[in-house]
DNA sequence: TTGTAGACTAGCGTCGACA
DNA sequence: CTGTCGACGCTAGTCTACA
C-alpha cells in the first residue's frame, strides 16, 4: 500500500463536487415518490419498513439524517434497490 | 390521501427484497475499491472526506452502520455519486 | 393522514494509543 | 499504512401526545 506515491489530492474540498444535503434529499424525494406510488401512507411504510412513523416523516422533511442500515430498510419496503433511493428523478413532467 | 385503498400490502418481510447488510457490504466493497483506484490510503481519503481515520477503517470493515451525510461525504471526496456507493460491483476477474 | 415537540435509549463518530 | 480497543459527546431512532 505505496499511498506515499499519491500527490496531493487537491485539499479537501472538491468544489466541483456533489452539494452538501443532496443525499438527504434525494432520499427524501424519491421516498415521497415511491410512497406515493404505491399509495402508501406514512404510518404504512412505517410498518413495512418496521421503522416508526415519526421517523418516516422526519426522513421525508430531510430534518432527519438517516443511516444506512435504515435506508436499506426504507429501499427494501418499497420494494427497490438502495441505490435508487439516491438516483436523480426519472424525469420532470412535461405537461 | 385516500391510503386506505391500498390493501394489506404483504406483511411487513419481503424475502425476494434485498438482504439486510447489502448496503453496509456495498458500500465497504465501493470504498476499497475506489479508493484504490485513487491509490489514497485510510488516511488520505479520511482528510478527503473530513472524516475521521478510525471511522474510514471501520466502514470498510463493516463494523460500522455510516449516515447518509457521512456516506454522501466520502462519495464527494471520491468524486462519485451517492448512488454508485450503493452499486454493485462492475464485474469478477474474467481470467 | 401528516407535522411537530419532548424525553429517553442506543449507537454513531471523534480522539488517542497500541500492535 | 491498517486494525482495534476505551472513553466520550452528539444525534439518530423510538414512543406518546397534540394540532
Amino acid at each position: 500500500m505505496s499511498a506515499t506515491e499519491s500527490p496531493s489530492p487537491s485539499a479537501h474540498a472538491t468544489a466541483s463536487a456533489t452539494a452538501p444535503g443532496v443525499a438527504r434529499r434525494l432520499l427524501a424525494l424519491n421516498l415521497v415518490r415511491l410512497r406515493a406510488q404505491r399509495g402508501w401512507s406514512q404510518e404504512a411504510l412505517a410498518h413495512e419498513s418496521g421503522l416508526h412513523r415519526t421517523f418516516i416523516a422526519h426522513v421525508e422533511r430531510q430534518v432527519r439524517n438517516a443511516s444506512i442500515d435504515n435506508v436499506e430498510r426504507l429501499a427494501n419496503a418499497l420494494g427497490v434497490s438502495v441505490a435508487v433511493m439516491f438516483q436523480p428523478p426519472p424525469d420532470p413532467p412535461a405537461g
